[in-house]
DNA sequence: TGTACATCAGTGAACGCGCGTTCACTGATGTAC
DNA sequence: TGTACATCAGTGAACGCGCGTTCACTGATGTAC
């Protein structure tokens, strides 16, 4: 039998959080049903948490740093655009691998209310860290641009997580072609398609709309 | 006083449905709140919609027709490339118009359980106006691409749109540049894009990745 | 080393809430003859 | 044209549910002297 005392029950009910979010969704992630997990009551959580939203966030937050975690793996690499390439292709796999955290992560609720400050580094970190790939593939003269494509390519990948995670966007390759070999294909374009991007930036000048 | 006999009511639930959206949000939207904002008790719903999830996906296809319109008549500019920044343009200034709307539009819960029919038919017109668009601005021999392109461009929009919705993009541009310039930009190199995407498709090649 | 006591981290009963859904009902409408 | 009756589209009371949160509590821990 447990000891009255946990001893790491902030930890513990973050990893069990962590775990239900894959087999119950981000709806069925309840205090209740994370401290039942945790085989704890469904009153302790707020000795560790202010409310719902601080455990999810600190939830995400975890989901942030492995997707970080990732991303650095990914873009040691020494040629810059197989770098980029391949931080492209792990955001993706990991939203795969994980969707539910992928979907708590980005979902809208945890920015408003007592959000953990955790939640902020490492999404930051996570994006960061794209940045980074695309400084790389720039030319110094453009480097300014880096944040700017950056954050197109984000978006890029960010869609392109959630239409695969929900299945909207259907195979239109020959074969049923999988989903990884999809997102490999696009990885291959990714940096050309970055430095087309990186002209965003800087002064306004013509466009076509009014 | 309103008569015994509403006349209209489906209609009209799925219309008070789509105002609650955007004050409510996703989550406050409930059969209850519909049925008194349409001035109907609350289990009225019950003799057009077997289910909320019904109800919720008829409102999601009228945000899509919606949504088809407005790429409609982006799509109508003579010059193939211009229509395709339209097109793109429009896509995320609806999304930013009716944010609420798009994001059910795209909730999960609506593929699974008795979604309206009428969600899958909008939904795949608002797509196709997508893809012929993308299909006037490639070259004959290309064309087997216009799909894949499509798609990775849909995941584009689809990012940036949520992203921009819940301010997750820092104003990367000096002055505070406004989303709508951003996204403004974003259109204008999105034809080149496009046909860089467009040899995705076809038999699988050499990738850099393992 | 032992004791008193403050502090900390749990418990479990209870609260109120809004929700989706069901049910027997009733008022209005339309149709057959 | 009038009447009987089936059908349709509402009503409102009631159900059970799981939830987040509060509260007075209790058991365990650690510290001052």
């Amino acid at each position: 039998m447990p000891p009255y005392h946990h001893g790491d029950l902030r930890r513990a009910l973050v990893a069990r959080a962590g775990e239900l979010l894959e087999t119950d969704g981000m709806d069925g992630l309840s205090l209740r049903s994370v401290a039942a997990r945790a085989g704890v009551s469904h009153s302790a959580p707020y000795r560790h948490f202010p409310d719902r939203t601080a455990l999810l966030s600190a939830t995400a937050a975890l989901g942030f740093d492995e997707l970080a975690d990732r991303l650095a793996s990914a873009g040691e690499a020494d040629d810059p655009d197989q770098a980029m390439s391949a931080v492209g292709l792990a955001y993706v796999r990991f939203a795969l691998a994980r969707p539910q955290m992928y979907r708590l992560m980005f979902s809208g609720d945890l920015l408003k209310g007592a959000a953990d400050p955790e939640y902020a580094r490492a999404s930051t970190r996570a994006f960061e860290l794209l940045r980074k790939a695309v400084e790389r593939i720039l030319p110094p003269t453009d480097q300014a641009g880096a944040g700017a494509a950056a954050s197109i390519l984000w978006a890029e990948h960010h869609g392109l997580a959630l239409l695969l995670i929900e299945k909207r966007i259907r195979p239109w390759m020959r074969d049923e072609t999988p989903e990884d070999e999809l997102v490999r294909r696009v990885a291959t374009t990714l940096p050309d398609r970055a430095r087309a991007l990186a002209s965003l930036a800087g002064p306004a000048g013509a466009s076509k709309d009014g």
